[in-house]
DNA sequence: ACGCTAATGTATAGCGCTGTAAAAGTCAAA
DNA sequence: TTTGACTTTTACAGCGCTATACATTAGCGT
């Protein structure tokens, strides 16, 4: 069932067919109808592998992303996955499972032509790396982890993100804010651009910072963020609220003052970070920093879209709105 | 840096460089390393889509679901994802959001030449027309909603499970179990089959069926769930358990009981499905009957795999494992 | 009827790789 | 040295499509 198969049939060249194909304009209406005609009766499909042969181009993207079943990369994967369809590309799904190795090998599809271009969201690979690999591979980052001049960036702005989560809280009466946490076996970027956001806040409020409301975790698990609140609570700290670096820290901080007898958002106010499906069926429901996933992905695909038309300038780095979703656990402070 | 420049460079053949990019053993030691070195100096990578164009193989497959922002699929994506890639294959993800024509195109793919082959959960589709579109795609599907003869096909027992899930409730001594939820506006199959086991399991302890027991819910959102369940206890319904046709509705029915001030396990047990993160990390944490995913990713392979390699039998039928992960929210009927 | 565009159609050379068939090389035994 | 039974390497025809360059036809004013 090849394009040669149909012309044979319809009595005329491949490139007609082709063109018919195509919706070439210049195809007598004659014509069209009697190659329509052979196409159907074949029940004639093109064959992409040997179109992208010829034509160079895939019309497929990777999305590489640590883990597809984190709530956050779920959703930015769903949001990438529409926009792409929308635009016509299809995405291969590249779990790098915070594996160095695997994300090096993100870079290497490219190489090999099974793609187009790459959206990435790298979780060890640093910055100098990426910028080595490859400078002519059309890529896009998304995250905090690594920003290279060579390459295009989406973000939000974490730190002014949560400088207005912490002023939230603080207009809710709240003053002794805790920051759920620091961890400390990695270098997290995007927790760190969030303390300084809530550093930033507090000290234009004028409240001294208080390192011990600053708290340390020794993993990323929910049961670690349990933990390490529990242990602050015990150690005597008494938050009014607390600030999470993502959702899980949220609900690990709501388990912890429950258990600890505290109610929220009465006793203490929490606030999350990604708005992602755990915060919205949490009960209660959490209130959230909220990145626009949709604006994130429309905007990562802008940028790959350029570069692969051609454009090969310095990379661009886009910051993406982001609104705080206030659901109920960021409530005044009853005195 | 085609192959053919690699055999220039060298001084051989193209079929020879091909070869030492195979591995092939019949190469000389002195060839392979001279060949290698070539390689290396123009950092030369093969072409796959040339490959596939000679080899007719892909190394991909589709994976289509709903939506891979949806825990169960997010976490069966990552499954599959993981399998494959031991396996050798790439994944191209297809999000069908519970469109018929979406799900349609995925057949099509494999038409197309753009995957060897294809695991599909349907949502949409019915049995007949799977069966009627391609029956020589290489093709294994998942869930509950279609079952045609022509494909493989791989599920949990869900009867069998929804008994058993019940049965672990009345050990728990509880005698009023309610199911959460038979949805109005669809056909779900799934929820079908679990709300049979259920009744299996009370008519065999000899508890006669209440209809007002089963609630119905309007939709499958998380507030549907709640709706239906509060409005069920403001009607004077006092279930001492609610089995759920998925976690969140387990969340759901967690929400509406601690609403109506019934605390959960002591006054109501609840078990979920699926046991996606909601469960794991809901407060108290979710009790729910556990699908082996990994078990059900690399049931799908297999039979996928043998399909692509020329079994065209009859479909094939398999029961994946699963277990019924108890975490906190059953427990003993306090008296 | 005659040129002259513009519209349609054809023939064919790649795209980069693999796989087949055949040629060339190697080595032990006769 | 020759033979036979390997192993190693080569040459080249596809895989199915696109795109270029060229050939033909149609339409139209003169």
């Amino acid at each position: 069932m090849r394009l040669q198969d149909v012309a044979t049939l319809a009595g005329v060249s491949m490139k007609t067919v082709s063109n018919v194909v195509h919706d070439y304009e210049h195809v007598s209406d004659r014509m069209r109808e009697r190659v329509q005609a052979a196409i159907d009766e074949l029940g004639y499909r093109p064959n992409l592998t040997a179109r992208r042969l010829a034509t160079g181009r895939t019309g497929m993207l990777a999305l590489a992303i640590p883990e597809m079943d984190q709530p956050y990369f779920a959703e930015i994967a769903r949001c990438i996955g529409e926009e792409a369809g929308r635009r016509g590309y299809r995405i291969i799904v590249e779990q790098t499972l915070n594996d160095v190795e695997a994300e090096r090998a993100v870079i290497r599809d490219r190489e090999e032509g099974l793609v187009d271009g790459v959206i990435f969201h790298p979780a060890r690979i640093d910055t100098l790396e990426i910028a080595r690999l490859r400078p002519d591979t059309p890529l896009v980052l998304l995250g905090e982890a690594a920003r290279p001049l060579t390459a295009d960036h989406v973000m939000i702005d974490n730190v002014r993100a949560a400088r207005e989560a912490t002023e939230l809280l603080l207009a809710a009466g709240r003053r002794r804010i805790a920051f759920l946490a620091s961890v400390r076996t990695e270098i997290a970027e995007s927790t760190h651009l969030r303390l300084l956001g809530y550093q930033e806040a507090l000290i234009a409020a004028g409240i001294p910072l208080d390192p011990s409301l600053v708290i340390e975790s020794d993993g990323f698990g929910i049961d670690d963020g349990v933990r390490a609140l529990t242990a602050a609570l015990d150690r005597g700290l008494a938050p009014e609220a607390v600030l999470c670096r993502d959702d899980l820290f949220g609900l690990a901080a709501m388990r912890a003052l429950s258990a600890a007898g505290l109610r929220v958002p009465d006793d203490v106010s929490v606030l999350g970070w990604d708005d992602t499906s755990l915060a919205r069926y949490a009960t209660p429901a959490l209130s959230s920093v909220s990145p626009d996933k949709r604006a994130i992905a429309s905007s990562a695909l802008d940028l790959l879209e350029d570069r692969m038309n051609g454009y090969d300038g310095i990379g661009r780095h886009l910051i993406a709105p982001y609104a705080i979703a206030d659901r109920g656990t960021v409530a005044p402070l009853a005195r």
